[in-house]
DNA sequence: TCTAATTGTTCGAGAATATCGAATAATTAG
DNA sequence: CTAATTATTCGATATTCTCGAACAATTAGA
């Protein structure tokens, strides 16, 4: 079984984090995350192949956005919401906030 | 004379943004233009190609991060502070404040 | 236990994007 | 009108994105 890398939060960086987050399927994945708390890659509801959504799932866990838990064969993802607003005060909540104005 | 693209706020999207804000480079320009209010191309002072660089004022320009005018043969750039707050509220803000504390 | 089902990752190929240096365009200065 | 300044465009190479197919890991059921 393979371990999932997740920076620590001092290796965290804002470019790799908005760089994360400036695509509009991880940002969809980043707000059903906030709603629903926990969410396994494939209860993320598109059409996009499964093996390109396997890569933007490990491009939000390697800049530190979301954490990944095994279970079984699935992986319970999480967005990192206090390391993150300790990081960068505001801006999670800013994006959250504007994602909920536009739907 | 060509005249430079420039999205209306109504075309302006939070991915695209957060996408332009996503890289080194660019955010390091965001930040100099925070401080100075308006710069030159040329006036930004780092070690990539000049051509690499017209790429990242245009990346940042057609996403709606900045305005660029046209003076004599060069090209002065700004922040689109107030569009962008009021599209995003606190989203530019908690970007430079970050920048600032990592400085 | 052995087989099948479920969940994700990895791999290889083609498309899209980034970076660089050189060439080009546009404007100003002398 | 020539030269200098500022920035964009172009062609080549390198990296990254997306997809389908194959693979790996775990669980469920006969």
């Amino acid at each position: 079984m393979k371990i999932l890398f997740h920076p620590e939060p001092q290796q965290i960086s804002l470019a790799a984090v908005l760089y994360a987050l400036g695509d509009p399927v991880r940002l969809d994945i980043v707000n059903q995350l906030a709603t629903a708390g926990e969410l396994t890659c494939n209860a993320f509801d598109c059409d996009i192949a499964k093996s390109t959504l396997s890569h933007h799932f490990k491009v939000l866990r390697e800049s530190g956005v979301i954490y990944s838990r095994k279970e079984g064969t699935q992986h319970l993802n999480s967005l990192r919401r206090e390391e993150l607003d300790e990081l960068f005060p505001g801006l999670l909540a800013s994006v959250l906030d504007s994602l909920k104005a536009k739907s």
